[in-house]
DNA sequence: CGTCATATTGATCGCGATCAAACTTTGTGG
DNA sequence: CCACAAAGTTTGATCGCGATCAATATGACG
């Protein structure tokens, strides 16, 4: 179940058996669930537990008072919702399940004897929070300088090389089990523009996407159209010299 | 020259002298001045040092292939750029002085050192940490769903609600050394349209600005206008249960 | 006092918003 | 398994915010 979370900080830096025994380890807690479109924690709610989704997926959106809502991050498997939250006394927006979601409510202690007793483990994971970071300012990047279409090419881009290094993608296919509405939501877009983006994408024979299924159809020009510049996910095991031998 | 520092961490949980004393103890190192629009870090470059910045304006920006930039965030005296970027093995983004800028280069050892022995600081800086990525998601809330208008509201109610809260500003006045085409960059407009929305800012009687001098003539209209919501700053001391006695 | 960055104004264009309606898929209870 | 509701997708017509292009102030500064 935490093998996405493994698979993922592998990215950063070779763990040992130990290290991922460890990571295992957390599973003695009890695994949640979440149906689709129900919140995991709302704004306002004290956050105490730090929560890692093992499957589905959830978003993170803030709602305002006119009732326009914004999606600001999704959250893959393997993804954490916020490392050290629980120091904060509410929260400032809502995290909510996109698909039905498995993930697991770690406390703050949990998380501390883990990275006190593995040091690369919590290496690693400050490097996916460095990661996140980047993805946040990425996202602002899109919305402020990118049109509708380098918008929605460049989240299916990141969304298809985050899921691909989980191992959740491969072949330029990938689930997509995003609303157009939610994909509106993301892009700072209305609903039925997004549409007239995911047509056009499609008339352009650069996506397939149906019944929840995407295929990049031609990941060079796609990425050139919405200027995606890989270097910000910092997938290139970056921390490599930090590697386990065994 | 950390007092910036200081007062900010303040807003979190009272620190204790020795606490106050460990962050004066930075003041060791030698203090670094970039020019203002000069970079202080460039994309591709290894992150060895952690900054800290001590007077002057500083921003951090995504330059795009067609030529378009974001600025993606500012630092004000009291901000860390980036607690863990060290561990990164090159910059995704660049950070500029905005004005002439004071800062500190600390290593991640310094850094080290200070959270280890002085714990509540070490929360302290996490929480400001928190802090910095809550701003990151209003600002894809302002660029995703907020007009014009709105957004340079929002901005100007926060950018007076940070300062103050280091004691850089008061009675609705600011120092706002910022450029119009810098603004732009900020809320994602052209920099025409940017000067049209100051222009009916202060049409509204809702500011004044000149010679990079800012008041606001009505704060809470301004507030209203941008659904400008306090909480997403987390500055009601939500660490007091850490507080120092002395 | 000329040069260069910054700010302002005017005219026109177009991307994406808005409003409205139909169509399609999904899901649920009888 | 069908009926019907609800959610999601698609299409069409029109509107407007902010982009673009172009020119003109207004400083700041050597």
């Amino acid at each position: 179940m935490t093998k996405a979370l493994i698979a993922k900080l592998s990215q950063f830096a070779r763990l040992s058996s130990e290290d991922r025994d460890a990571i295992v380890g957390l599973e003695t807690v009890h695994c949640k669930t979440a149906r689709a479109h129900t919140p995991l924690i709302s704004e306002g709610d004290k956050p105490i537990h730090v929560r890692l989704v093992l499957s589905g997926w959830a978003c993170r959106h803030k709602d305002l008072a006119n009732g326009r809502r914004q999606i600001v991050a999704f959250f893959l498997p393997g993804d954490f919702c916020d490392l050290n939250v629980y120091l904060l006394r509410s929260m400032d927006h809502t995290i909510s399940a996109v698909t039905d979601v498995k993930y697991l409510q770690l406390s703050a202690g949990m998380l501390g004897k883990l990275t006190e007793e593995r040091p690369r483990v919590a290496q690693a994971l400050m490097w996916s929070e460095l990661v996140s970071a980047s993805i946040q300012r990425e996202w602002l990047v899109s919305l402020g300088q990118r049109t509708a279409m380098e918008r929605v090419g460049h989240l299916i881009v990141e969304l298809y090389t985050r899921l691909k290094s989980v191992g959740l993608a491969a072949d330029c296919r990938m689930a997509f089990p995003v609303t157009q509405s939610e994909l509106a939501e993301v892009t700072g877009v209305t609903p039925v523009h997004l549409n007239r983006t995911l047509q056009e994408l499609r008339r352009q024979k650069l996506i397939e996407l149906e019944s929840r299924q995407l295929t990049i159809l031609d990941l060079d020009r796609l990425r050139d159209l919405a200027m995606f510049e890989l270097g910000y996910l910092h997938l290139d095991r970056e921390g490599r010299h930090l590697d386990a031998n065994d």
